[in-house]
RNA sequence: GGGAGCAUAGCUCAGCUGGGAGAGCAUCUGCCUUACAAGCAGAGGGUCACAGGUUCGAGCCCUGUUGUUCCCACCA
């Protein structure tokens, strides 16, 4: 064969290359074979925007591994991928690179704007699909899907008609979080909370009635212009004389009610709370439970409405097209055009001039913020469309309680469910460009509204040529949460909808479980019927060595692309699989991706070894016939790391079964098998090496199909070089365990010469001796078949110059060593010292004493004999006669030396 | 205010349904043993946060405490 590898491995020359064989080959492609069973895994679809980071990374490592991992098993085996749009954040890289060349959206107009936006898409949608392919994912690129291409966008569309039609989706003004620098509403998901250190100011309203002061707190004085009453508690003895009384609003000397109302809560404050319905979410409710004028004082870009604004205002409602809740809008006079900030301090001042400032308090606040841009978002009232949640959440619920879909790991359910309980109505317009433009049409002759999948230019009800378009687009998520049967076909019955619907599992982080997760389930079950996917499997984050957060503000992202350039990606890969348990974070360091590049080369030089000492004759993976007990030993063992490996996949135990393979490749495979297979290799018997290099071959290529879905590229290349059958690995039959390759008597046997040869070692360590220095090695053991056949292993691994197997060794001028199988002995005349020797000796009989004591200790224990299981404590029985034995040994060696 | 995670070797973390604590890195000792110095052999190092409880037996299960991180929530 000799074929030669170099000495080192170096991803460089392997990766791109087996990456186009695999495409050319199309082995990533899923091709519906009828009787198969299906696995499925849509991607999580990254955003054009997006380059590849380290979270991206470990997400779809992990959906390589399951996929190849299946696709192996013999499953029809897809992973869709794709891209989203991502609304909001494309929007605003456009805008942003626009306004470097002093160019704005109104300038383009909306056909302008999204032709160049189309075009950003073209030059930068593609870049993170040629990331993740470096990772060496295998999607079906053939499938390759974008959240705003034609038949997504079908869906979208279909979804929005229907649920209207169900009444499941509704327009209207309503408390919304707007961000008056993306100058769109966003949903409460898309709210951040942040702490931020502010005031309570102590604001004193007169009662008009009584002329008394009423004290009350806000965190938020530059709302009051907006505001259209106070609310006490029904029950608050201290305020029962001013039911029925108003109060005089500073500044603008308004007179405005003073409300019962549930929301006043005696315990906070002084129990008295002003009620801004334009401008917060609870003061809304407040006015719609006591049917209070909505005064809107904030424009819709974060500055304090004018004359200009409210002239605006009342033309509509004067027109008779306002809808439920229109809000007024107020001419704030003097501070119109401040923003909210300016307007904060002018209020402030004037109050505190006219005495209504009590105090300034200050204190700890939780902000809402931007998700996108982080700026202060502002809660306003305003005419946006939503989603009725409470009907489409109770079947997702159910599927989620009953088990339909399960997260891994289980604790991720309960965050589910509280989210989906405490889900209020989603507010999908938003007041961008970039997306899926909302399909309703309203007539400016009549004012009709039409909903429906098709274009309209007539208005159905008056005939009118005035109708246009709903101005608005849906939130990004409105389409995400289609992504795992639209991509698919749907709303047609296509046959890849038929075959691979629904999906398997779904791998993305905690982070994400409200945004898309939940939306997915609850939009599958109404359109689809079925849950999604049977498996949500969640993983934390990817975090510095720090532990801190990657983020571009600080700086610390680790760029995926040039950890591959540096150590490879099956490096990159190895490094995120290991040591991570589901829905836990992780650290991310050099040291850890060297560890894995090491490993790497561990198997690379296994493999070259193995290529090394094969000869021209090729060699098929076989068992042979006339086994040694080291390659049952082998076998044994990896067989029961297929068992171990498969398990752990199919549990979603990914870093477990990473470990697994990591601790049978180095140590019992190299570290062992391979040193004594290099007995029979280096000798003359030509059946024996022939059985050897078999074995070596099978079992080599066999691990390697087990570390394939981990390192997909390294193992590619050495299974290729190494005798094979079948094109490629990746399309290989994944491993099985197989009782004819259970050795477990053989096993158990080697392992007695292997804690021998462990005991030798270690006791030349201690006394120094320098492994050129040899020794024979004397044996006295119950077990001489097995030692006998193991006695080479001496000379190879314990640095024994020969063996003998001996009835009663004589020689008081030798170090015994005492395992519990055999008791060993190295004359090693002049450098045994042997009051060192005597006190060593006494050393291990205390130790053996300690462990006759507490296996006695649990032997005499009545209950545990009478309770534990009956093989465990047969098992103590024997490890206390083992030790009972050993210890005879060492009492005699002692006699021996202190008798001399 | 509610919920959840984490606390194990100097560092980073595994530890699956309870049966005498593991890995990688780091440290120390000895080795260029013709696959690999990105390596080999060996060693040291842990009251598994604390206090109770269940059990024959607890890192693992229960209760409480402390520290820490995160998520959710309308707190004027």
């Amino acid at each position: 064969m000799s074929k030669e590898l170099e000495k080192q491995y170096n991803p460089k020359n392997v990766e791109d290359r087996i990456y186009k064989d695999w495409l050319d080959n199309k082995y990533f492609h899923a091709k519906r074979e009828e009787g198969k069973k299906t696995y499925t895994i849509v991607i999580p679809p990254p955003n054009i925007t997006g380059q590849l980071h380290m979270g991206h990374a470990l997400d779809n490592t992990l959906q390589d591994i399951l996929i190849r991992y299946h696709r192996m098993a013999g499953y029809d085996t897809l992973w869709l991928p794709g891209t989203d749009h991502a609304s909001i954040a494309t929007e605003a890289k456009i805008v942003e690179a626009m306004r470097n060349e002093g160019v704005t959206k109104e300038d383009l107009g909306r056909d302008g704007f999204l032709e160049r936006a189309w075009d950003w898409k073209k030059q930068y949608g593609g870049r993170i699909i040629e990331q993740l392919k470096k990772l060496g994912s295998s999607c079906d690129w053939d499938r390759e899907r974008f959240t705003l291409d034609e038949g997504c966008s079908k869906a979208v569309n279909e979804v929005f008609v229907r649920l209207y039609e169900k009444d499941l989706i509704y327009r209207g003004n309503r408390m919304v979080n707007w961000c008056p620098c993306c100058n769109t509403s966003i949903s409460d998901a898309e709210v951040e909370y942040e702490e931020q250190d502010s005031y309570f100011w102590h604001l004193l309203y007169t009662v008009k009635e009584t002329g008394e002061k009423l004290e009350l707190a806000t965190t938020r004085p530059e709302t009051m212009l907006g505001d259209t009453a106070v609310a006490i508690n029904v029950n608050d003895e201290r305020y029962k004389h001013l039911h029925g009384c108003h109060v005089i609003l500073p500044l603008l000397n308004k007179e405005i009610p003073i409300v019962c109302d549930e929301h006043a809560d005696m315990t906070k404050g002084t129990g008295v709370v002003k009620i801004t319905p334009a401008h917060d979410p609870n003061d809304f409710e407040v006015g719609q439970r006591n049917n209070l004028p909505i005064v809107r004082t904030f424009t819709y870009d974060g500055h304090l409405t004018g004359a200009e604004d409210k002239r605006i205002a009342d033309e509509l409602i004067a027109s008779g097209r306002a809808t439920e809740n229109e809000p007024e809008v107020l001419d704030c006079g003097k501070y119109a055009g401040m923003t909210t900030m300016e307007a904060r301090k002018a209020i402030l001042e004037d109050l505190k001039a006219g005495g209504y400032l009590k105090e300034t308090e200050p204190r700890k606040h939780e902000v809402g913020t931007c998700y996108r841009c982080h700026n202060t978002i502002e809660p306003m009232v305003s005419k946006q469309w939503f989603v009725r949640m409470v009907p489409l959440a109770k079947p997702a619920i159910e599927a989620v309680e009953k088990g339909e879909t399960k997260f891994i790991p289980e604790r991720f359910t309960k965050n589910y469910l509280n989210w989906m309980n405490g889900t209020r109505d989603w507010c999908i317009s938003r007041q961008l460009w970039w997306g899926h433009r909302i399909p309703a049409w309203y007539c400016d002759d009549c004012g009709e509204m039409v909903v429906t999948k098709d274009a309209v230019c007539t208005c159905p009800k008056c005939g009118s040529k005035n109708i246009r378009q709903d101005e608005d687009t849906l939130d990004t998520w409105f389409s995400s949460a289609l992504w795992p049967f639209s991509t698919l076909g749907w709303p047609d019955q296509t046959e890849d909808l038929k075959h691979y619907y629904p999906t398997n599992t779904l791998v993305t982080g905690y982070d994400i479980i409200g945004f898309w997760v939940s939306r997915m389930i609850f939009s599958a079950l109404e359109y689809t019927g079925q849950v999604p996917f049977d498996t949500v499997l969640i993983h934390g984050l990817v975090r510095d060595a720090q532990g801190r957060k990657m983020s571009k503000s600080l700086g610390n992202g680790i760029d995926p692309l040039e950890i591959i350039d540096q150590y490879g990606a099956d490096a990159l890969r190895f490094t995120l699989a290991t040591g991570n348990s589901p829905g836990n974070d992780m650290r991310f360091s050099d040291e850890k991706v060297e560890a894995s590049r090491n490993f790497a080369n561990k198997i690379w030089n296994a493999a070259r070894f193995i290529l090394m000492n094969l000869d021209e004759n090729e060699y098929e993976p076989y068992v042979p016939k006339n086994l040694a007990i080291e390659d049952k030993w082998i076998l044994s063992k990896y067989n029961d790391l297929v068992k171990d490996v498969t398990d752990s996949l199919e549990k979603f135990e990914l870093g477990l079964a990473v470990q697994k393979l990591y601790d049978f490749i180095w140590d019992v495979f190299c570290d062992w098998y391979i040193e004594i297979a290099k007995i029979r290799l280096n000798g003359e018997c030509a059946t024996a090496k022939a059985t050897v290099k078999a074995v070596l071959v099978y079992v080599m290529s066999n691990t390697l199909k087990l570390l394939h879905p981990f390192m997909p590229f390294i193992t590619e290349e050495i299974w290729q070089t190494l005798p094979h059958d079948g094109d490629s690995i990746m399309i290989s039959e994944w491993p099985v365990f197989t009782d004819e390759l259970s050795f477990k008597a053989d096993e158990a046997e080697m392992e007695k010469v292997m804690t021998a040869i462990k005991a030798v070692r270690n006791r030349r360590a201690e006394m120094n001796v320098p492994p050129s220095k040899k020794a024979k090695i004397f044996i006295e053991t119950a077990y001489e078949n097995t030692f006998s056949e193991g006695a080479n292993f001496f000379v190879r691994l314990a640095s024994a110059s020969e063996v003998e197997l001996v009835k009663g060794y004589e020689n008081d001028e030798a170090v015994a060593i005492i395992t519990e199988d055999a008791r060993l002995f190295i004359p090693l005349d002049e450098l045994v010292d042997f009051k060192a020797e005597l006190e060593r000796l006494e050393k291990e009989k205390a130790g053996v004493l300690k462990e006759i004591a507490f296996v006695s200790g649990k032997l005499n224990n009545e209950k545990f004999v009478a309770k534990a299981p009956e093989a465990l404590v047969n098992e103590q029985r024997e490890k206390l006669a083992k030790y009972n034995e050993k210890l005879a040994m060492l009492e005699e060696s002692i006699s021996k030396i202190q008798n001399k």
